[in-house]
DNA sequence: TAGGCCATCTGGTCCT
DNA sequence: AGGACCAGATGGCCTA
């Protein structure tokens, strides 16, 4: 989603637009953060308890009335520094300064009309200035902004995160927790195919993409990886051909059931390995055996939760290098934006497993979704085919 | 229309 | 005191 100069999203700028239309707006808006400010601080002698008591009473009201100007302000999100386009950095200590001093005038006048009243134990509360509530809204602007400024960052490093799993599409975007969790997914194949040392077949992989994920999210693995996703789906587990079960079972005996409790909606956590195939693991001579035989001793919890400790090493196998210029990137015939139609036999497929003898020819062309050549993807693709070509 | 996802605001807590 | 971080609340947008 685009944002202009300051950040902003187009319906914020636009709500902004439409605010600055109305006359006076600011004006009811610092009235009514005035008096949240003095019910929230609790800092008010008896004399401001009185007039709180009686703007209170007017407050639903004026609320009711202005709410519309006061919606608008919290939708525009800090719209005093956005509409005078100030930014966190724009807010400078001369002002907060400016503010201090006429706060301190105003702390005078205030002890000096005290004597007549008994004095209060405790940290001295102070009355609600006009310069307290500018800087009250000056604090809170500030921190919104870093806070703003925070969840961009997060959310540039989970784009970081979208572009280096699986499946990256520009067009349809993986959810946060989807991201979250296809990555983790991710790391945890890799890691367990690093520990076998043994090449995985492609439905194993995908289905140890794909554990914990919504459907939506699983239909876009498989159809990057082209595959239909009744394949290894559970429910359509009786039309998967046997060497395809037969694959499959060492998933079955996926001790990381993904079954994350309080999953807040039915697509989540199908995957559990009890409903599963039904298979038992050891009845197979898979090739992953080793890659979950080792997950069944090593991991005790039912779920992804355990540290996983992955014995990864981006200095190994996963050379990030920019052009496919060793022979480890060259020769692959998993290569999917190096057209592999030309490596990969005449019909353009390649079997899955160089070694193995139950094979599954998966289709080359478009194996991932490809939007643009950026490294990210050719590292993607050249990781993909040393997990199931060169190991 | 309900539900999912998201951006933002906000107050609390912890740390420096 | 101020910043970072967090979680709850809220409202908008989109889709089935």
């Amino acid at each position: 989603m685009s944002r202009d100069a300051w950040g902003r999203f187009p319906d914020v700028v636009g709500h902004m637009a439409r605010a600055e239309e109305r006359e006076g707006y600011e004006t009811i808006i610092t009235d009514i953060l005035q008096k949240q400010y003095s019910i929230m601080t609790k800092s008010y002698t008896e004399e401001n308890m009185m007039l709180e008591s009686q703007n209170t009473a007017n407050w639903t009201d004026e609320c009711q009335s202005s709410q519309d100007e006061h919606d608008m302000e919290k939708k525009n999100g800090a719209h005093d520094s956005m509409n005078k386009d100030m930014d966190e950095e724009d807010i400078d200590d001369d002002e907060m300064n400016r503010l201090d001093e006429e706060d301190d005038d105003e702390d005078e006048e205030e002890e000096e009309g005290d004597d007549t009243k008994p004095k209060r134990r405790g940290p001295k509360k102070k009355k609600m200035t006009k310069a307290r509530l500018q800087r009250f809204k000056l604090r809170r602007m500030k921190a919104n902004a870093r806070e703003r400024n925070r969840m961009h960052g997060l959310n540039d490093a989970l784009e970081s995160l979208r572009k280096v799993v699986p499946c990256y599409s520009k067009t349809q975007k993986l959810s946060k927790i989807e991201t979250l969790r296809l990555a983790k997914n991710y790391i945890w194949a890799l890691s367990e195919i690093l520990r076998s040392g043994k090449s995985p077949d492609l439905m194993s992989f995908v289905q140890a993409l794909c554990k914990g994920l919504s459907q939506p999210t699983t239909n876009l693995v498989a159809g990057c990886l082209q595959l239909n996703p009744r394949t290894f789906l559970p429910e359509q587990s009786q039309e998967i051909p046997a060497h395809m079960q037969t694959a499959s079972a060492s998933f079955t005996a996926h001790p990381y059931s993904y079954q994350t409790p309080g999953l807040p909606s039915p697509p989540y956590g199908t995957m559990d390995s009890s409903h599963i195939f039904h298979v038992k693991p050891h009845a197979y001579g898979s090739a992953l055996e080793p890659f979950f035989e080792t997950a069944l001793t090593d991991c005790t919890s039912p779920s992804f939760d355990g540290p996983l400790s992955p014995p990864l090493s981006v200095n190994g196998n996963f050379s990030f290098k920019h052009e496919p210029s060793s022979e480890f990137e060259k020769n692959y015939a998993f290569t999917m934006h190096y057209q592999a139609a030309g490596l990969a036999g005449p019909q353009g497929h390649a079997p899955l497993y160089a070694s193995s003898a139950q094979r599954c020819d998966i289709p080359m062309e478009n194996i991932m979704s490809y939007e643009g050549h950026s490294h990210h993807e050719r590292v993607m693709n050249a990781q993909l085919n040393a997990i199931f070509h060169d190991s």
